[in-house]
DNA sequence: TGCCGAACTTTACACAGTGTAAAGTTGACT
DNA sequence: AGTCAACTTTACACTGTGTAAAGTTCGGCA
């Protein structure tokens, strides 16, 4: 755990994060190891293996990008005002993500780790839903047509990567029209009125 | 292309069909051949590669299962009755494709093929739902807070096999609540009023 | 009867990518 | 000078895909 230790550590997971972002998920461990300039071996002393490496990569972005405190400040408001502000944090915080995000998704199939690191990420938002589902059942403005958990679940499944995938990347809406339209659409399901 | 050709074929289909049902994605060529009890090697007499086997078990779905003859059915109503009939045609048909549709969609990151085929039918699929929104629209019942082709894009992203997986495998929605709830969004996003 | 060809089997191998194993190098610190 | 940790280098086992080619089986047909 030297500082030289924590330093070649720390480039490959920005190596990691880059290609993962720039290459996609098809990245090897060859590719990593050559962008963080040290030989493929070296990888396997930091990280026992690819799942390993793709969950720190995760956890690495969390610690750059500070997820928790830009999440942390949706949490100050109430009622639609917190659905809206939980919807911003939430949807501008998936673009960072989507490189790792993807390439755990697609892990997710043959290994079990990768599968519930991402599953735990994931329940950490649907919380994060909830949360936000019962500010608006508090300021009495959930619609009465959902039961509350399906509400949760509704916007969970709504704010998914899959979703922001889908409309950014194949429809070709900005990010902004992503946020625009997924706030409206938000509101048309769980609002009342 | 003799009778016994087509039927082994068929039984490979079928075989690979079952798997990608029962053991989902990592179905081996070895675990396909075994299953159609054939060799290894007579399933590469028929299909060149993994891919092509995939978008051939699809295609036989189709058949099997007759999509066209389902979604034409749909295509009979008007306005909102015909985005209900949609819904309901095309997510009762998701859970049949389910297995096929995960494993090519996991492919579609290596295979450029896959991924092609993968887009012809979900570009159906959004002919579908624009079909839908133009009765809707033709109707005077479409929301004028959506341009045509977003409303377009948000109804394909709501009725994407993605999200059906997580209403239904992850959240636990029945298959009866799935397509109330569906329909139920869908109205509140789309219908005027 | 004997031959042909198509469908299928069997055996063998090339290749990519992951992960293991172990011996060798380098440099800092003692 | 000696030791330790970090890293490199070389080599190899393993899995799954796909290719190649020789061998088997059997129905149709001259």
């Amino acid at each position: 755990m030297s500082s030289k230790n924590l330093n070649t550590r720390d480039r490959i997971l920005a190596a990691c994060w880059k290609l993962l972002e720039t290459s996609g998920t098809q990245t090897r461990m060859s590719d990593i190891a050559k962008e963080a300039g040290v030989s493929r071996q070296a990888v396997y002393l930091h990280f026992p293996n690819r799942a390993d490496l793709l969950v720190a990569t995760t956890r690495y972005i969390d610690d750059v990008k500070d997820v928790e405190g830009r999440l942390a400040e949706s949490r100050a408001a109430t009622g639609r005002a917190r659905l809206d502000a939980f919807i911003e944090a939430w949807g501008n915080y998936i673009p960072e993500i989507y490189g790792a995000g993807r390439a755990l998704i697609a892990l997710s199939d043959t290994d079990t780790e990768a599968a519930a690191a991402w599953g735990d990420r994931m329940r950490d938002v649907r919380q994060g839903c909830a949360a936000a589902i019962s500010a608006l059942s508090d300021a009495g403005d959930l619609t009465p047509t959902l039961p509350h958990n399906k509400a949760t679940d509704a916007l969970w499944t709504l704010l998914s990567v899959r979703n922001w995938e889908q409309l950014t990347q194949t429809c070709g809406w900005s990010q902004t029209e992503y946020l625009t339209h997924t706030k409206r659409i938000a509101h048309a399901v769980l609002v009342k009125d």
